[in-house]
DNA sequence: AATGAATGAGGTTTCATTCAT
DNA sequence: CATGAATGAAACCTCATTCAT
């Protein structure tokens, strides 16, 4: 497996692309994105097969770091009740606190780059948050839903109340526990 | 007199360029859409000044006709909650039966040849579903967000059903009681 | 010989090159220039059968202009110093108050749409100022040089000349009078 | 290191813009030059950013080459009119031996896509010439015209001498005596 | 391995000319 | 005859990817 030497160069393209995508889509130039990671126009090639390559890689570590950062530190002792708005606290958290992590995932969530596999792996990152989600909705009106379904809704919500934390961030709380209190009467 | 202008060649150049961004994203060339539609590469610009500009009428069109369809007959008479119900279904109606019109409007509504306006011309169509939305949520928890919360919220859960409806067309009534259901738990 | 109707029309064309060609070159768009006349896109062609044949026929239009300018009202009794003095004031007179004009004829001078024929004819209209030229050489220095040169160092004169009073126009009656004595001394 | 950008291919293009507005004037397309370069269509703009920057590069190239040409090996220790005689001769030299060159230049000279700083620049180029020319009228008939003046009598006298050498070779020396002196008598 | 020049297909838009009305 | 819509061939420039250095 020739996998090339320098991890830095490779995780500063991945950040280059963050950067640029962000600001101006997926549909930015490799050599943008090249210059912007401070790396050679052909380099990026050797990290990355094709552009395709390195937008679903790029999709893949954002949606493994918001899982990630969403379940961290999760208070598995605690109320299923207490655990769920611990999650999506953290969600949130990472969403508002990481805009541009967020912008780039909504772009590369719509663009045709990425892959029915890739967005099948990103499913899977989901299992910690989807497990919580399937206790939480056990015993109440939405326990014969697919679990997919209750997951895009969670996901849908969260994602809406990122928005308006983000447009009015003085009420970043007060949005967070009513995107919360809706969840939750939704679910039970 | 000259040749007119003709309405068929116009709606001709907006249904090509509706299936071929359904299937293939607004990136799709002018000379692909041009041969959907059955017309000639130049024969688009003397129909849409640019690229951009039938992007957006498309955009606005296909926002009409779905705030439209979601309101049309309208049970004015009865009770909040019936008249919700209808727009509910109503909505996915349209959207279940026009799948490549929605996949359109979805890919357009994060594309950013979308301008500002129309984007605030699109939110002014939503009035009347606004309205209804307003009164539904008027002396519930939800009474002190923001209404646009309120409305991206709505959005997002009619999406989430549509898709699942779309996955499993068999459920299909199914799926919109829960959906709508869910909504007026979060509502009232 | 199927010569159109209206002579207003075709000169309207003509006037519409003219003024369009002055401000943007031979290159704008017979589009431009119908709209310019006040004609529709399509009777620009019934009027000329190309557009290349639009531009050599104002090309024409405008050297017999010129020349006509020239020689209209020449005194010829008068002694040949002095005739050719009232034909150079008076192209002189012509060029810079018709700016748009000589702008308009030098664009088309060097536009390779105007043929090598329409040169010709063009050069023919200039006889008249030829056969002064031609006396007034007669028994100078320049006796043994082809005639057609000294009618091009004649034109090169007055063109520059023209230039400097179109730049500083106060300074009219002065450097007309200062470009003929150069040409007088090259010639006698 | 890369493959270092080549000073060959670069002015492969200069060369093959030059040869192909020389017969077909500036409104040749980048690919017909790319072809004639025999260079890719797209290495055209590596080394030029567009069209027109390519365009000012060859007018600057052509006109140092001019002015230099007419000014090489000046005899300073000679008497003025000697001087004044040497430039114009090795001017018309340079224009007849390089009839390209000074065809493409011409059409660049009344080309809309050369800036205005460019003709500055173009213009300072010919400040030994202007010199030389300054020196020369100082005390005869043109001492109070603007040098500006003059200097484009000069011109348009040594453009239209090189028309005449070219058109009749064999009378060159004599159409190039004929053309200083008759600049000579203008100026003294 | 790193660099950036080389490539040529493809994108949007313009335009002279034709032709239906 | 007048009109202006229809046409499709360019035009300039960008870009993902390859490859010489």
């Amino acid at each position: 497996m020739a996998r090339p030497r320098s991890a830095d160069k490779r995780s500063s393209i991945l950040s280059g692309a963050l950067h640029t995508i962000a600001s101006q889509g997926p549909s930015v130039s490799t050599a943008v994105i090249a210059q912007a990671a401070g790396v050679s126009n052909g380099s990026l090639f050797t990290y990355f097969e094709t552009k395709a390559d390195l937008l679903n890689t790029l999709y893949l570590d954002l949606k493994a770091e918001m899982a990630g950062a969403a379940l961290k530190g999760l208070p598995t002792d605690r109320e299923l009740r207490e655990q769920l708005q611990f999650m999506w606290a953290h969600w949130l958290h990472w969403a508002t606190s990481s805009p541009e992590k967020r912008r780039t995932l909504a772009h590369l969530d719509v663009s045709d780059e990425i892959t029915a596999e890739s967005r099948k792996t990103a499913h899977e990152m989901m299992a910690g948050i989807a497990r919580l989600l399937e206790a939480s909705r056990a015993h109440g009106p939405m326990q014969d839903m697919p679990l997919a379904f209750v997951l895009a809704l969670l996901s849908a919500l969260a994602d809406t109340t990122t928005d308006f934390i983000l447009r009015d961030p003085a009420k970043a709380d007060e949005h967070c526990e009513a995107g919360f209190n809706a969840l939750w009467r939704m679910l039970t």
